[in-house]
DNA sequence: TCTAAATTGTATCAATTGATACAATTTAGA
DNA sequence: TCTAAATTGTATCAATTGATACAATTTAGA
């Protein structure tokens, strides 16, 4: 494969792009702030992206896919109790000063902010990939005896996901984190 | 007052304007696209909305609030169990044939796909307004015996806030209308 | 009937948008 | 060393954006 070599790190520019989506919306992320953000001009960018923005945006969830919810997924592997790792995670999501601060949850905002149904369903994917595992853990956990759900099992992944995007545009409305973490508690209690 | 008459209805315009911008998001609604809905020129839309399209969002909040919730806030003045007449507010805001369709929530859209603080606040002043209403009706059942809530008073509004958030989102996820039903009801029972 | 005020519609503006064309540059491998 | 392929950067495009200017029109009240 002959031919100059990129200039730009794929994986940096992705996660520079991923902070001007973030911050802006996708809408309002314009191509050229995203390609001032990346650090790549014009012709890199509709070269390394033929779709453009959408195309970009896709690539970015996977990449935010990828890197955010990682340590969440792993914490389930090797804490006993789930419901601890899923409070802590969405713990984060309603903290201003998180991780996610007032940016809230990337895929939850796409699902809101976009109406392209590529786009909308890739964030759907995303956040239905986690809230199985989520489950399953949970699954597992009640099959060992750990916790003893009262919610029926069918629920348990509309419940978690219905939680997790309140919590993503409640955080808004109620800017004491404190009471954001007890209704974060008192709602995950019924899986204990 | 001297002068022409305006050939438009107000309210029948702010009416199309929320249909535009309920559709296409705040940042989508182009200023031309609203004016052709509302059926008036560039001239009547910078003279009626020297805000342009900022302020024309407010109003058409405003309006939103006034038609909208209407219904159900005068109903928790003759529906001896208030949980019912949130319920079926709910179950209204999950169903994608309902009143609210696959478009959502007019206020909580706003809170997720708009930065300017001031048309969000104003979302969250409504929906908060909403909810208040909700949890004072809430205390009078329970005041006379007609309900016995499990979950703590202090709660009950981010609570609801956030069940009600969460479906906004959450019902673009699970297609299914009787399992969001479900989930609101598992959800209310802390009322009940 | 006259007049000043309110409303309307057209023309127009500069800025920004997503996107393409293409010459210049770089580089791996023959 | 040569060549074809890959990458970069600049120039440029038409369309759309929010907004203003202003002449024309309408109308209530003196």
């Amino acid at each position: 494969m002959a031919g100059r070599n990129k200039i730009y790190n794929e994986e940096e520019a992705l996660d520079k792009a991923i902070g001007v989506f973030w911050e802006k919306g996708y809408e309002n992320a314009s191509s050229r702030d995203l390609q001032k953000a990346m650090g790549i001009g014009m012709g890199s960018f509709y070269l390394a992206y033929k779709g453009g923005k959408q195309e970009l945006f896709i690539k970015s969830m996977d990449r935010f896919f990828s890197v955010y919810p990682t340590h969440a997924l792993s914490m389930l592997k090797t804490i006993e109790n789930p419901v601890e790792v899923i409070r802590q995670y969405y713990y984060v999501m309603a903290d201003p000063n998180g991780q996610f601060r007032q940016f809230g949850c990337y895929f939850s905002n796409a699902i809101i902010q976009i109406a392209d149904p590529d786009l909308k369903n890739t964030a759907i994917g995303h956040v239905v990939t986690v809230a199985n595992a989520f489950s399953a853990a949970l699954l597992r956990a009640k099959e060992a005896g750990i916790i003893q759900p009262t919610i029926p099992q069918e629920m348990w992944n509309i419940y978690l996901l219905n939680l997790w995007t309140g919590l993503n545009t409640a955080k808004f409305i109620e800017k004491d984190v404190s009471k954001m973490k007890a209704v974060i508690d008192f709602s995950l209690r019924v899986f204990e």
